[in-house]
DNA sequence: CGTACTCTTGACTCTAATCAAAGTTGGTGG
DNA sequence: CCACCAACTTTGATTAGAGTCAAGAGTACG
């Protein structure tokens, strides 16, 4: 079960430890949501543990405090697509309208904080500085998702599994590591980039051997951050 | 060449024929960006005509008026991303950072009114019930963009084009048509789909042949809507 | 009426999926 | 502490779905 903090603990909670979120840049910082502090409920959840459910009634939007979170999209037939890997600063459900069209599931042991979706808007409309906080964050979200068209639309299995690295680098150097950690599993990787789990593995084992990443379990040594980056079509300039 | 009309012609472009725009619903309608009329300046784009190149310094936004624009993505070997097809209410590029990551291009003769981007956040920033339907809009756009992460990451070529008819369905029925009409090319909808143009024609054809809809050229008939819905992966409920 | 498109269909290829099996790793309990 | 088990990862062999290459059929337009 989801454990739930009240209110009164939160100041324990609040001073997050990272900072930029999400792959591209303008994305929120924990402070953006401190006005709402008071109507926020800490929700802790496991490993594998649903935040929320896909077709939830839409009522609450969630912050990630510690840890990642996936959010997933399952067909009928089982198929599943993770919609994004959720960091601490990151935003969950604020635009969803009855239901949430995704689910959200922590990756890791993690920390969100749980809003009213109305107590969002309402601040909103008070408070303009928060409203245009609220439009970056929504800008950045936009632009990494049309990002992820072309990477799902356009590009090859290995180019996709190279910008997957390449995002998860940019996301690491933001907490300040010097390697990149992938808490997810090899099934969340491939279906986050459209693939299959041993189609990420070959994509991973052939980086590996042509020397341009060291790959060990979860862990993952950039070696030659050029090749990576022309393997993932990064545009230089 | 792109014809620039002045804003003293405006009175003529602004009741816009069409309403619902996008293919979600919460969308917004013309009336949305009245508060900036003034600022605005009415443009004229030929079919295939460019209006905002992929780079392009990310001065202006654009509100399509009439006609048809697509948003391209073109990577350095030539591959293409059609990102969306706008239609009259759409909004584009006002979540642009410094450029324009996609470009943006008449389908058919178009008219659309361009917008600086600061004037749109000002108007945000004084109006809190136009703030609001920036949001509402842009909670549209993301929920249409998840949209298309589960069709690109996991439909298979004939359940992707066979969304994509039912997502144009919306388009029409919100014109107020009974068929459909495709005024993009097979290529348009090709990259839209992350496909190509012989999978698209095959594609067609088999529904055509299964009796599901009609061809003839850009006119699309349904004639098995359920058939058509199961083809597509649609959820009932 | 011919030319230049776009669209459609066919034949073949190739990338990634599927099916299968052999390592690894981590957790649990004897 | 170590053995066993279950889950995850990696590798290999084969298949299938969509891409590529090529040619023909419609259309639109001058």
């Amino acid at each position: 079960m989801l454990s739930t903090i009240q209110p009164s603990e939160r100041q324990s909670m609040l001073p997050m430890p990272v900072a930029a979120a999400g792959f591209a840049a303008g994305a929120a910082r924990p402070s953006v949501l401190e006005p709402l502090a008071g109507v926020g409920v800490t929700v802790r959840a496991e490993r594998d543990e649903e935040i929320v459910a896909q077709g939830d009634a839409a009522g609450y939007c969630y912050l990630i405090v510690s840890g990642c979170v996936r959010t997933v999209r399952l067909m009928e037939d089982g198929r599943r697509q993770v919609g994004e890997f959720l960091f601490p600063g990151d935003l969950f459900g604020w635009d969803a309208l009855e239901e949430h069209d995704f689910g959200a599931e922590a990756v890791t042991p993690a920390t969100v904080r749980r809003y009213p979706r109305r107590s969002l808007d309402a601040l909103a409309d008070r408070d303009p500085d928060f409203a245009q906080q609220l439009r970056r964050l929504t800008a950045g979200q936009l632009r990494a998702g049309r990002e992820r068209l072309v990477l799902l639309g356009r590009k090859t299995a290995s180019e996709r599994i190279a910008s997957f690295l390449l995002e998860m680098g940019r996301q690491m150097r933001a907490e300040g590591k010097g390697f990149i950690e992938l808490p997810m599993s090899r099934s969340d990787i491939a279906d986050y980039l459209g693939l299959t789990i041993e189609t990420v593995c070959r994509g991973l084992t052939q980086f590996r051997r042509h020397g341009i990443i060291a790959v060990e379990r979860s862990k993952v040594v950039v070696r030659d951050r050029r090749a990576l980056g022309a393997a993932g079509c990064e545009v230089l300039h």
